[in-house]
RNA sequence: GGGUCGUUAGCUCAUCUGGUAGAGCUCCGGACUUUUAAUCCGGCGGGCAGGGUUCGAGUCCCUGGCGACCCA
């Protein structure tokens, strides 16, 4: 901060000179604050009575004719986002979480105050009060009598045209991102109304909403590298959670039939178009069902919601056009891999290779079969597709399939290449899941950071009884990338990890 | 973790082989009583950080930061 010397006329101007664009524009803005203020006017406000949306002013004067001038008096509010101002006349856009209107300033309507209309700067928030009129242009105005400066802004904005589209800076000052781009209120609505939708069409079929650790003393539920935080008084590490599934599976045990979880899980991996450290999940629990009653929940559920969102069951993804019609396809993964070319019973390491894929020892047939599928199928199932019966060996935490001990009943639900989460017909014996729990420990040991720990307070649960039941688990950000056309994680997500400036 | 590309004014972008860094919008001053990216005249403002090569580096080389994309 530089020091002013009051003996020095010459001073601030030199000051000025030695100032970018943006310090010099902070500095105009901080004096014109400070001379409302000098002027009785504060420029933070405490509050402004507004009484119309501009979303509801436009739609009660959509038929007015040019030049025609009504006796809807309106008192609205938000940001300024331009300003014309010619001569004795000026012009302001306003806008609010509803949309955009003009502002008409006239030094016959505003008498003193025309000067300050007119002097209004791009991000400033106003409160306007007037008769809304249509210009002689045909544009829907406020004609303003009277006026305030709810929240000066200081800094100077992204330009009109061009917008801001740095993604960076949109990640980083989400604020100017969601100000300017009207695409990113959209993502946000979407993603809003779609979580809103989930939740109803739950509840409606008689789902309990429930809310379970965050903070966990083991991690479980998922093969992941969870975060580590510790807690002061308790002289405890506890780790965020991978995932809520063994919470849940207590409240089966304790007999709620139906139950939900919207929430954040937490996965201490690297970053890409489709993963975020933190991300939203839905994970779902229903008592006296399989993974085929999940299978029919889900494309019930995103069917509706697609339907409700896009009015139609067809969505546009990235150039691809999205059928969510039922039935969604289902095959079974090692169909899947042979449907691309390539024998399931055949010599599986030597395709990994062939596919770039670096083959670990301990890696038996199970695991080389489903990493040929992730590699070469999964990318490619852009429509709604069920890929069933995930070998028993990736697969701890399923139950066995019913027909075929080599498999589990556990299914993904895939689209646009990208899973968006999976079903399960869970495991509800005891000794079994112990013997799958002492397994993953084994895996452990051996130097897995992902493989599980023994969970004895959930195995103690579990030895209670706990109903046969249908799981599943689904990525909402992912739903809401395809919902809302997004080529990343990152744009539906409102402030996506990045590292420090 | 590896590779490629990017990083220049508040924003969006230029700047051929190394030779005084430009524009539009924004901002400031002026003109203007119906603008719509208002227009016209004048003005302010800049090379991601550090090191190297060179008479001279935004440009070439090295290291690092941040981001995007591709691969693992």
């Amino acid at each position: 901060m530089p020091v002013t010397d009051p003996h020095n006329p010459n001073e601030e101007e030199q000051i000025h000179e030695s100032q970018s664009a943006a310090e010099t524009q902070r500095a105009e803005r901080i004096a014109k604050a400070e001379r409302m203020r000098a002027a009785g006017d504060e420029p933070y406000k405490l509050r402004f009575d507004k009484d119309s949306s501009v979303a509801e002013i436009v739609e009660r004067h959509s038929d007015l004719s040019a030049g025609a001038e009504t006796e809807d008096r309106v008192a609205v509010a938000g940001r300024v986002m331009t300003v014309r101002a010619m001569g004795k006349l000026a012009f302001a856009d306003l806008k609010d979480w509803s949309g955009r209107i003009q502002l008409f300033g006239r030094s016959e309507n505003l008498a003193g105050d025309f000067e300050a209309f007119s002097e209004l700067d791009v991000g400033d928030w106003v409160g306007a009060r007037g008769v809304v009129m249509k210009t002689k242009k045909g544009e829907l105005s406020v004609l303003v009598d009277s006026f305030e400066v709810l929240s000066k802004s200081l800094l100077p904005w992204p330009e009109k045209w061009h917008g801001l589209k740095d993604v960076e800076l949109r990640y980083r000052q989400r604020y100017l991102d969601l100000a300017t781009n009207d695409r990113t209120r959209e993502i946000l609505r979407v993603r809003t109304q779609a979580l809103h939708l989930i939740r109803e069409w739950l509840i409606g079929r008689g789902f309990i909403e429930v809310e379970t650790p965050m903070l966990q003393p083991l991690h479980g539920g998922a093969i992941a590298k969870p975060f580590v935080t510790f807690h002061e008084t308790l002289g405890m590490n506890l780790y965020l959670r991978i995932a809520p599934e063994l919470y849940l599976k207590r409240l089966l045990v304790g007999g709620i039939e139906r139950v939900f979880e919207i929430n954040r899980n937490f996965r201490n991996e690297g970053t890409s178009f489709k993963y975020n450290p933190e991300f939203t999940t839905l994970e779902l629990y229903q008592a006296f069902g399989d993974y085929h009653t999940m299978a029919e929940l889900l494309e019930d559920l995103i069917g509706d919601v697609v339907t409700e969102i896009h009015g139609g069951t067809k969505v546009k993804w990235q150039g691809h056009e999205i059928d969510f019609s039922k039935p969604f396809r289902r095959a079974k993964i090692v169909d899947l891999v042979r449907e691309a070319g390539i024998d399931p019973d055949g010599d599986l390491a030597s395709e990994c290779r062939r596919l770039g894929i670096a083959v670990e020892p301990s890696w038996g047939w199970g695991k080389q079969l489903t990493e040929i599928y992730s590699k070469r199928v999964e990318p490619n199932l852009m429509q709604p597709t069920f890929a069933t019966d995930y070998p028993r060996e990736v697969s701890p935490l399923a139950r066995g399939h019913r027909d075929d001990p080599r498999f589990t009943e556990h299914l993904d639900l895939v689209i646009c290449g990208m899973e968006l989460g999976p079903a399960y017909s869970e495991l509800t014996d005891p000794v079994e899941q112990r013997a799958r729990f002492e397994e993953q420990a084994q895996q452990r040991a051996a130097g897995d950071e992902e493989a599980h720990v023994v969970d004895e307070d959930f195995l103690r649960a579990l030895e209670y009884g706990m109903p046969p039941a249908g799981g599943l688990g689904m990525g909402v950000d992912r739903l809401v990338m395809i919902l809302s056309d997004s080529p990343s994680i990152r744009e539906v997500i409102l402030f996506p990890a990045l590292r420090p400036e």
